[in-house]
DNA sequence: CTTGGCACTCGACACGGGAGAGTGCCAGAA
DNA sequence: TTCTGGCACTCTCCCGTGTCGAGTGCCAAG
């Protein structure tokens, strides 16, 4: 019982600390919620969380702040997902309703992240390793370059460009036509790891002085279907990250930096691997304060979750903002928008 | 005489403010430059500098600081664009040449130059309406989509989905074959604007009972075909805001809203008109804190290059940074970085 | 036109003394 | 055992003061 309490007071530290931005003390904590106990009991009960590392002071006779370890309590044990209103859910339909494209979804999802959360959003693209091929197109551009173009089912489009030798206009005409419906019957509906695998076989069936030129494309396909780095996020809200606290010259500049590295994005907000069982394909996943690997991001937490039709999660997107954000609210959002956009890229 | 020893301080006045940002007065100049005259004299020519308004002191007593007029006057006629080493060439040479990609191209470019410069780099795709088709295509997405890729002579590609009715299978891909052949005997290696105008009478070769889809589908190009907002810009260098001086929690904020805004960006970098005549293709522009249109950028600057090949600007390129900045260098780096990537994209 | 000198004005900085907030601890009450 | 009120203590924050130094403006003389 007294745990409980202890609990509460915990909860009753992040929720004001959240809210001031300022170390809360005993007194203002039991002027702003009935503990039914005075503040010195409190005070006894603020000593042992900080004993627990769960709380910090940050000199002798301040207020208290949620450590790392008291953002995670707060967040596995002590707050539920705040449920979003119907208005709420209806302006994230409107919004994102009138995408045209998949470039304008990914962007009006950013968009709408960080204006709902006033954090930094990040959204990924639909990964093309848990993509299907729809379309292969290869296209001459000039005298002694080809453009492939490769089509995936979530509408993204990869293009790359390869020199090769090319041979006479007519014959290489012919050659490029039967090139490209030998990989469309080949690739077309496999999965890109999949497709990959069996384009090796291909330049076999070409005449022998062919065979450079089909391999020479392939070639250039399969840097497409399996480098990971081709996997792409955008993000918004950047400016969200100026009404930070005040100490943020030495705060906001790694951050800034973390942010331009689309690997590290990748590492926090890519989902890699399918949802493991048990664990639903729309949980999310919270990295709080130095959970985190990168070390610019040591006083920044991340909320993020996958997206996708059912189980099978093609991208993630999430939040970054500061450990003192608002837990529900953000997670509340981040699972809104990426339950709307799984059923957006649903048919 | 005096004129000319006016214009020397202000250009030492710009030159040790830009080293040391802060304010600086009549006796530090004298120490660093050699007039060959007192402080006290030197005192004289500030006085007459700050009535003109170009410099300014924060306060009474404090040292000056050059105004907006004064960056105007220092970048118009006190300083010389300084050439940059060769070996700085060869490694911008050694960078950008690695590029498998446009989009490989232009994002090494835009990390180049903000690394390059310790500002925020921008760089603006090549644009649709100065490019020339060179390819169209029409892919089946699913029962009743089709996804429309056009590509540009630079490189670009430009994806839209557009819902149609589809007939039986086997009709609607000899339809679809006889639209894209339609659609690139028309269009192929024109500019845009000019295919936008030739595809308007296309529907009127198909029965009738087809034209819907066709118009469909032109209708859908022609909104990648003249739509400003496809023009697409990229950014890096953000972290470098961090930088600045104290008072950037008012500073930055607008900033980086305004860098998220694209449109704004593209008013800024994107080069729309040729180059009118007698002005060099590869002239920098240059504008200083308020003759920026944008409020949230007024006390930034911002230097901009167009960058295409010959006289024919594709796009635009270029840097934005606080109006106390390095000009001289910053100019040679975006001048440079254009002229390198404008060759790039020459063959 | 230039120069040195002089008085004056401010901002930056260090010092010092409350005021206030908050803690820790302890002895007594429930 | 657990809670409570009280008290001493320790911080930070803030404000006023005084000093220092940089820099200016002006003036009379070269």
């Amino acid at each position: 019982m007294t745990d409980e309490r202890r609990l509460a007071v915990l909860r009753a530290i992040v929720q004001d600390y959240v809210r001031t931005s300022e170390p809360v003390g005993s007194r203002s904590l039991v002027e702003r919620h009935q503990f039914g106990v005075s503040a010195a009991t409190v005070r006894n009960d603020m000593a042992l969380l900080e004993e627990e590392g769960l709380i910090h002071a940050p000199h002798t006779s301040a207020g208290r702040v949620p450590t790392d370890a008291g953002y995670r309590l707060f967040v596995n044990r002590l707050s539920a997902i705040k449920p979003m209103s119907g208005a709420e859910r209806a302006a994230i339909a409107r919004f994102l309703d009138g995408a045209v494209d998949l470039d304008d979804v990914v962007d009006r999802t950013v968009r709408l992240l960080a204006s709902l959360t006033h954090q930094v959003a990040v959204v990924q693209y639909p990964s093309l390793s848990r993509s299907m091929v729809r379309h292969i197109e290869v296209v001459p551009m000039g005298a002694s370059r080809l453009m492939v173009i490769l089509i995936a089912n979530t509408g993204r489009v990869e293009q790359r460009v390869v020199t090769v030798g090319l041979g006479s206009d007519e014959a290489a005409h012919d050659l490029l036509g039967r090139i490209r419906s030998e990989l469309l019957a080949e690739a077309a509906g496999r999965s890109f790891p999949d497709a990959s695998a069996r384009l090796e076989s291909l330049p076999d069936r070409f005449a022998p002085h062919d065979r450079d030129l089909v391999r020479a494309v392939i070639g250039c396909l399969d840097e497409v279907l399996h480098e990971e780095c081709e996997e792409r996020v955008v993000l918004a809200g950047t400016g969200n990250l100026a009404r930070v606290g005040s100490d943020f010259p030495r705060t906001i500049a790694p951050v800034l930096e973390a942010l331009e590295e689309h690997v590290v994005l990748l590492k926090l907000f890519g989902q890699l691997g399918d949802a493991p069982a048990g664990r639903p394909a729309d949980a999310l996943a919270v990295t709080i304060g130095h959970e985190n690997q990168h070390a610019g991001l040591a006083s920044t937490s991340v909320i993020s979750s996958g997206y996708g039709s059912g189980s099978e999660l093609v991208g993630g997107l999430g939040v970054l903002g500061p450990t003192r954000m608002d837990y529900p609210s953000t997670m509340a959002a981040v699972r809104a928008v990426a339950h709307y956009v799984s059923q957006l890229l649903e048919p």
